[in-house]
This record gives C-alpha cells, sequence and structure tokens, in this order.
DNA sequence: TACGTGTGATACCCACCGGGTATGACAGGG
DNA sequence: CCCTGTCATACCCGGTGGGTATCACACGTA
C-alpha cells in the first residue's frame, strides 16, 4: 500500500536529519538495528531509494531530499491537527467548549499594535480568549504550522507569508539603533552602507532557524542582552521604528533611509474555520 | 504520547464521514469491532470526545469536527509526500531523476493559454518533462494537496487560492452561452439579471466538490453533454471568455457586461522547492 | 408488552510485527 | 593488522491490531 504511516516519517526524518542511523535512533529513544530495518521498509513500499549508504555515514539520495522536505510539512500538519483537536476539546468549562485563540508574536516587536489589538479584540461582543505565546525571530511560521498557534502577527520580509494567509496592518520605517555617544548617533539619517561596516560597531547577530549568519559582530539570545552590549558600545543593530518604544536613554535610533519598509501582518493557516479567528482578523484590519 | 499515527487518522475520517461505524468499517476493508476500538483509544490518547454515539448512529463533537478539518489536510500532506517522493525516485532514466511536472488544468479552459505555456516552456533550455492532468471543476485545489499535481492553473473566483503560492496570468471576462436561435442570442451584450431566471433556459449545474447546487436546470457531467444540451436548446451556461474557442455553430456567445472577471493563475504549494517548476512560473509569468 | 432489528461496545483469540539484544560484514586509520 | 565505527542481519519476544462471536440497548411494531 501506499500509506506512509506517521511513525516511518518520523523515522525517516530523524536519520534524514543527523545522517546517522545511530545518532538518529539515539535521538529516536530506539536501538539502532530496527531502525535501520524501518527505513529500508519504507524504501522497499515506497519503490525508491532514499538514502545511499557510504562507508563512512549516509547521504539523502533526491528522492530523500523530496521526503525531507514532504514529509516536515506532513508531520506538523498531524501534530497541528492532534494539538488543536486537543485545544478544541478542552474539559468542559461552562459555556461549552470555549476555544481559546492562540496568538504568536515576536517577543519584542510590534508592542503597541498588540496592545491595541488585544485591547480592540477584548472590546468586542463575543470575544474569545487569547493567549500570547511569546516566539523567537522566525518561529511564528513553524508555529502556525504545527499547531502551537492558530494566528501569529508577522513581520516582511523576516518572515515569510508563503503557505497562510494573510491581511496587512501596518508598515514602517527600520532604524539602526546605536549607543548614544558613538559618533554616528548624532546624524540625522543613515543608509545601509553606512551602519554595515563600522570599523569600531559590528553589526548584532540573531539567530534564524537555530543558527547565526557569519559575522564579527556578537551573537545575540535575546533582546535584554542585545540592549546591553549597544549601550556598553561593543554593538549595533537595525531595528522596526516601533522599536523606540523600549530604547534605552543610553541608545540613539538614527533612521535608515535606504532599509526596507517593515511590514506587519496578521496571519493564519489558510484552512482555518473558527469564528474567533475571524473576529480576531476583523478587529486587526480595522486598527 | 501525542503522535497521531496515520492509521488512526485515516480511521477516524471514514467515521466522521460516514457517521456510522458499521458502514466507515466496510469502506475501510475491516470489521467494525476493531474499528470502534481504535476510535476510544484515539479519544482516550487525545483526552477529548470526538463522537457521540446516539441511540441511532453517531455525530460528531466540536473536536471531531477540528480534526475532521485538520486531519484531511494532514493526510493530504502525507499522501502528498509519498507520491512527491515516489515520483522523485522515479527509476533511473539515464541523466539521474528526471523529475516529471505533474499540471493540473480544468479540462475545458485555457486552451489557448496552456498551448502557449507548453509550447514557450518546451522552448527553454533545460525545460522538465510536463504531464498535463485534466481535472474537475474544482479539482486542482485538491490535487496540489495530496501531491497528484505539482503546479496547477487556477481561476478566481472559481478556484480558491488560499493555501498557495500562485501568479496572474490573465484577466478576461465572462460570456453567456446560448442556443444560436435563442432570442437573447441576438443581444449585444446581457446582465446577470438578464440570464439568472430565463423561463424557458435553466442555468447548466456543474458540480462543485462532488455534489450539484440546487436549481432547475441540468446536472451536466462533461463539456461535450453540455455543448449538446445547449445546442439542442435545453439549457445555457456561463464561462470565461476563452471559452469561445471551442463553441460549436448552433452556440451563441453573448458578453455578460456585470459578471466577475475570470482570473487565470499559475499556482503551486508555497514549500516547492524544484528548479523545474522555477522555470515553468517563469516562463508562464513572462508569457 | 414482547419481539425483531440495527446500532455500537465488549470479550476473547491469534498472528503479525515493532522493538530489543547479539552478532556480522566491511571500510578506514593508526 | 587489528581496532574502531558504521550499517545490516539473525533471532526472539511481547504488545497490539485485526478477526469472530456475542452483548447491551434503543427503537419500531405487531
Amino acid at each position: 500500500m501506499d500509506t506512509l504511516e506517521t511513525r516511518e516519517l518520523r523515522y525517516f526524518m530523524a536519520v534524514a536529519e543527523e545522517l546517522h542511523f545511530g545518532r538518529a535512533a539515539e535521538r529516536l529513544g530506539m536501538a539502532q538495528p530496527p531502525l535501520s530495518r524501518a527505513i529500508q521498509q519504507l524504501e522497499r513500499r515506497l519503490g525508491v531509494s532514499l538514502l545511499e549508504r557510504n562507508r563512512r555515514g549516509v547521504c539523502l539520495t533526491g528522492a530523500g531530499e523530496v521526503l525531507l522536505h514532504e514529509g516536515r510539512a506532513a508531520l506538523d500538519a498531524t501534530t497541528a491537527a492532534a494539538r488543536r483537536t486537543r485545544r478544541a476539546g478542552g474539559v468542559g468549562r461552562p459555556g461549552g467548549p470555549r476555544n481559546r485563540l492562540m496568538l504568536a508574536v515576536k517577543a519584542a516587536a510590534s508592542h503597541e499594535l498588540l496592545q491595541k489589538l488585544l485591547d480592540a479584540y477584548a472590546a468586542e461582543p463575543d470575544a474569545a480568549e487569547i493567549e500570547v505565546l511569546p516566539s523567537g525571530m522566525c518561529e511564528q511560521e513553524e508555529m502556525l504550522r504545527d499547531g502551537r498557534a492558530d494566528v501569529a502577527l508577522m513581520h516582511t520580509p523576516f518572515n515569510s507569508l508563503a503557505g497562510f494567509d494573510s491581511e496587512e496592518l501596518m508598515a514602517e520605517g527600520q532604524i539602526a539603533v546605536l549607543p548614544a555617544g558613538h559618533p554616528l548617533a548624532a546624524r540625522e539619517a543613515l543608509s545601509l552602507a553606512d551602519v554595515g561596516d563600522i570599523p569600531d560597531l559590528p553589526l548584532a547577530r540573531w539567530p534564524r532557524h537555530g543558527t547565526y549568519p557569519p559575522g564579527p559582530g556578537p551573537e545575540i539570545h535575546d533582546q535584554t542582552q542585545l540592549a546591553q552590549l549597544i549601550a556598553l558600545g561593543r554593538t549595533m543593530a537595525v531595528f522596526p521604528d516601533s522599536a523606540r518604544a523600549w530604547l534605552w536613554a543610553e541608545h540613539a535610533a538614527v533612521p535608515l533611509t535606504d532599509a526596507s519598509p517593515v511590514v506587519t501582518h496578521i496571519a493564519w493557516p489558510p484552512h482555518s474555520r473558527s469564528l474567533a479567528l475571524a473576529g480576531l482578523i476583523r478587529t486587526a484590519t480595522r486598527l
């Protein structure tokens, strides 16, 4: 048959990501031989070879790469189904199954917008409960896909809206956040070229999907740490305008003339059918 | 655990669609008792009741409805993963795994556009093979989702682009296709109100997702049948401009002034990473 | 009221297979 | 040449998915 059980998918994903049966088995909490066998069975059932076993580890075939991508989406969809079903069945509170909406927002972004949105929505007559899920830099997409979130605030061009429905909420420019004492802090405006290679002030590096881009700047783990490093004159960063809200006295904000505008969207999985979600979207677009 | 196996999803979908354990079991090719038990286990594992067992049959709870929708998406994603992996692994032809692109098109639409697209793409230096998949009225979305197709030509407002990436290719008006002898066939133009209730010429009904909308007109199974019925003066239909290509001598086409324009898009799953697909899209947008 | 009918649930059994352990085959590196 | 690290094979066992037979129950209906 062509059924492709989720267990097999999980196994294959582990092997495809580790490229090593032993480590994959360990990650899966099982022994290596059954894992080998399961992958062999999967390959036989699909009629396709997914891995090339070299002497010394394995590597993916073309079909394996396809299954890695498509399987990720499929696994996310099934865990999303499980999570959302669990939440929908939230054990009988009075008033029937209250479906809480999970809203994913980048931790350090859109404070005012979020505040306005939550206030406006809470004032709606039949407002559902909204749980705000703080998320990392690019995590909202993943959270929407695997069902941890039902709706998210996203920021192009940092987030990709591919695969989601969305409505634009606002657009803003970007600023360079510098130590207040730095010479450039006195400027009226800067260009990306200006801030790209300040010799004594490297650009801070945020993790993207768990890894840091290369560069001379410090690796940033959270916003407070970044604020401190900027205040200490050790680094600088580029942020949307609305980041002014959390700047310190030791910081200076200088507009960037040629940075692409940051557009905030509200985004949700395209097949959503929830009334609460529809209400939230309506509220958001009316802000 | 929170794992939610594919088998369980299949079982639940069957029961949720049939709303009857016996019929669902029959559809699944198994006996009823194991199915009952499997659903019970699923409910216990999720900690949620999915079905309400009434004295005569069953009906869905709120959580059950959620799982029905989310589970459909998840199942489609897994079968898509299987199908695309199989195709990607197409047994070693010379020149490596030739990935054929599966292009879903509404059977009776966009003849010229499709012709132009295929010709232009075939002229590209590294063109992949393209297999054209004829599909029903609204079937392209489903085919993209479950992996039968990699890319599709879609027509808003008939198709929904939700959940796909897409590029607009062309827009056209709509026409009323009438029997040549009918009084209205002589008119220069018509409005929707004009054709909505012609007493002796009811609007033909196409199936949408397998079911026919209500109305007095005949139920249409394929385009030839429709063409015949129109030629016989028994019905009429509304089509995009490009349908003029296949009209018979016994047909008359009259522009509709107030019908919403039909926009043809090329659409594909948002996470696609295929070079061949990228080439086809590039070709299409340059037409 | 009693019985037939159709529903899903329960009881029990068996075979299959998913998982474990032990071991093999094989290629590199010191 | 052996040691190491890799994945594959061999074999065993327990859990469980699936089958059959039957139950419990609600509803018509005579």
